[in-house]
DNA sequence: TGATTTAAATAATTATGCATAATTACAAGA
DNA sequence: TCTTGTAATTATGCATAATTATTTAAATCA
């Protein structure tokens, strides 16, 4: 007997927000309900609560009598959001500095010891989660229910746009080295320090992405 | 021609959420579906996509098997909020000193005019009023559309609680102060120093609100 | 032939019905 | 009187049916 834990609807959201983010659901692409219910074989009622949902969440669009897109991110929207972004986050470092205990200041140091090991190692993927780890673990040593919520939020949008800027170059030690950075500031509890380093970090990250589509963009425009 | 300009639900989710920012569905308070069918004169389907988008703007929970209530604000949600809202909104006062152009300033001069009116006379509800225009008016001049979005959702989450701290003694005047330094130094070109008094204002605009909340729950606890 | 209007098809939106889970009330026994 | 178990009621969740709008294509008129 299955006990339901969420509802369906709950779950269809989440299902479609992995295949947005893995592109299965393109950016920009109609949402047939018909074919999609046939796809998850269930009905429309939670298809369409579920896609309420990620509507709200700014993942699609809802245009009336016309039905559901996947939302598409420009590079304005990058341009506006990591900003914003690195405003939060570095927020986050800071009250980090305050907040964060010896116990977990140690266990950051250990993500800190993985992420130079990938990065050493060129291992892209494991250095991806790592790093994403540990802007986890500064977010929640912040200790801010709604600033975390406002981080999660933007995150999500850029989820949607499936970018990779750690293929770039260099990026990955110039990355490695911002966060060691960070992490300096934090074992000394130089919060503003903290802060201020958390917010090149991502700021750079943006000036990586946009070197890296302009160098895609030129190869197709030949 | 166009019978239908929004869809039932995206109607039915305005008006519920005036009525939660009204009061009229107090904070805590059970959805009864059926019940608040009848009096919308709609049926289930758009009503429960209506509370979908509301759950997932945070101002409802859903329990799985049990329906939907409308969230409570504490005041470690105002703790945390406050001081997001302070960085994010600083922000917009950053870029409003870089982009406002000599009109812009002259429309937020009069704007300030009207604020200076109200206070003078004691109109709070007015000087509610424009103060609240104002503030638009900064993150409107921001120019940057997930800063406004952001700022827009912690908003939503305020306005749940329906705290009013202009009435507390003193306040009128002390915020109008704050907006006035606010102005001058949008005026001066000051992005530094507009950042610095709109953090300023929201964070004096936080501890007028506390007092208040104790004023009142000392009334009550006697 | 081109444009405008109308009709039919297609797709979104809303309504309704039924099954299932949860809560409440009542009764029986300790 | 209190506790436990069972039955009845209430409400949610999902599916399907009905309705309404939009689009496309055809037909008629200028």
């Amino acid at each position: 007997m299955r006990l339901v834990q969420n509802s369906l609807h709950q779950e269809v959201a989440s299902t479609l927000r992995e295949e947005i983010f893995a592109g299965t659901l393109a950016p920009g692409s109609f949402i047939d309900e018909v074919a999609l219910c046939e796809r998850l074989k269930i009905s429309r009622t939670p298809l369409r609560e579920a896609l309420k949902v990620l509507t709200s969440e700014g993942l699609m669009r809802h245009e009336p009598r016309r039905g559901c897109f996947v939302n598409e991110v420009t590079e304005q929207d990058l341009d506006d959001i990591f900003p914003v972004i690195a405003l939060l986050e570095g927020r986050c470092a800071y009250e980090a500095a305050r907040n964060a205990s010896d116990a977990d200041l140690q266990e950051l140091g250990a993500l800190h010891d993985k992420l130079q090991g990938h990065a050493k190692a060129g291992r892209i993927t494991d250095y991806y989660a790592t790093n994403f780890a540990i802007h986890e673990a500064i977010i929640l040593l912040a200790n801010n229910r709604w600033l975390s919520q406002s981080i999660a939020d933007l995150r999500k949008i850029l989820k949607l746009s499936r970018l990779q800027s750690l293929g770039a170059p260099g990026r990955l030690q110039q990355s490695l080295s911002e966060h060691m950075t960070v992490f300096a500031a934090l074992k000394s509890r130089d919060s503003e320090g903290a802060d201020a380093a958390m917010r090149t970090h991502l700021t750079r990250q943006r000036e990586a992405l946009r070197l890296l589509s302009r160098s895609q963009n030129s190869r197709f425009a030949s």
